[in-house]
DNA sequence: ACCTGAACACCGTTCAAGT
DNA sequence: ACCTGAACACCGTTCAAGT
């Protein structure tokens, strides 16, 4: 290393310093308050100077988006029989929701496929190949939970679904009760609604209606008991914890 | 009517024109393109003369979005068991994906709660009061249905899912066979995925996940027969048209 | 009430020039 | 190789003025 003496008033600039200073940007203040001449200010250069690492706004974005996909932790998704590795993409991708609110909606609508993606995607097929399922059911199947995890996401991060502000909640007191009975009756627990549950009780619901029409690989399973009539044990108080559908008559 | 003669060279301006000619421009060149000069030009007037009508581009924005919203067509809701009113509040959703697709990443980040969001969530309800379910899980299965139809038809109109591009083609069949060998079984799959029966396929899977953890409602059910093994019927050449798993042991 | 017109502070991007 | 500097065509918005 030798770079001289000489001390440099800021650090030297590169596609990795622009790349990592606008997604703090965007963290902060949103994807619109990104410019390029805001941007080049706060690195402590001429706006020209970014010029030089990245030809548009555009590929700073896609720099931006690319370098969150890269940095989704994947672990888990490796991990368990298929349903806990499903569930662990999912879970990732909505960490990524979470850690970059603002970004999200922008990554989300991102038109590109990335390397990250088909690696998700790879993902879930394996996962879902172990079902047993049919070529054809194991892409819409793909999509099915890809489609989840992002509207999920993507819904949370915009504040259309979860708990409403106080504003929001009387938004929805002010609607008329003869219009709209079933959001009154549900008021309540629409008010009380936590997200992370919410999340999770989906995906449950998505796997039990995956692993309904396939022939499900023979899990180890505890003894079902006298399950005979129409009523099901499921529709109790205990439905926040799903069971496995895969029981035999 | 006493608007006199002097024939006006251009329409009288209007907050309704304005948002008509601004949807028009989005749907032609995508939300960025919108810009208020650009509007102002297309109407023949000078940019200023927007804001008697509308104070900020965002509200030209934010009325667009609503204006498309008040059009969708929820006539099918209200009709059918509650299953295929779940449906057609989805497909609805995805029609509105479908006519505006440049509008639709920008509609579906929107954050203000609607009127007509909190129409749709009402008809969620009703239908999902019907099947039993408790009042939480109800509220856990609007999130669900909302989000997949959400995520799914944003996926869509960004290409994110959907039967790729000769060049995503190109880019798939490119990727190592050692890190993606599930991708590459199902490349054929991929190739010749048709998005409405994938959604109509998610939607199938999501009612029968949510039918199988509540008591639903007696429905008149074929008699099944011998279903006495592990294997299951349901996983053969028949698996597109998802039937009802709610069949006694 | 409805639109013009000038002005301000911004923006992305290009191109030539400096070192 | 890396950054400056001037310039161009745009942008949203404000404010005063016209009719």
């Amino acid at each position: 290393m030798k770079t001289g003496s000489a001390t440099p008033r800021r650090a030297a600039l590169s596609r990795e310093l622009i790349l990592r200073r606008a997604l703090e940007m965007i963290d902060e203040a949103g994807v619109d308050a990104l410019s390029v001449r805001r941007l080049a200010t706060d690195l402590g250069v001429f706006p020209t100077a970014l010029y030089y690492y990245l030809p548009t706004r555009d590929a700073v974005l896609r720099g931006v988006v690319e370098t969150v996909l890269d940095e989704m932790d994947l672990a888990g998704a490796s991990a368990g029989d298929w349903r806990e590795r499903v569930k662990a993409l999912c879970r990732a991708l909505r960490q990524v929701g979470h850690a970059h609110p603002r970004l999200f909606p922008y990554l989300v609508s991102y038109p590109e496929t990335t390397a990250q993606e088909y690696r998700i995607y790879e993902g879930l097929y394996r996962a879902l190949e172990e079902t047993g399922m049919p070529p054809a059911r194991i892409v819409h199947a793909g999509n099915l939970i890809f489609s989840y995890a992002t509207g999920f996401t993507l819904a949370e991060v915009n504040a259309t679904i979860g708990p409403p502000t106080p504003a929001e909640a009387d938004q929805m007191s002010a609607l008329p009760a003869a219009d709209f009975p079933a959001t009154h009756r549900l008021a309540g627990e629409i008010r009380g609604l936590d997200l992370d549950t919410s999340f999770e009780a989906g995906m449950d619901a998505i796997l039990i209606g995956l692993a309904a029409v396939v022939t499900t690989p023979v899990e180890p399973r505890r003894e079902a008991g006298g399950d005979t009539g129409p009523e099901r044990q499921a529709a109790g108080k205990d439905v926040e914890r799903l069971s496995d559908p895969g029981r035999e008559p």
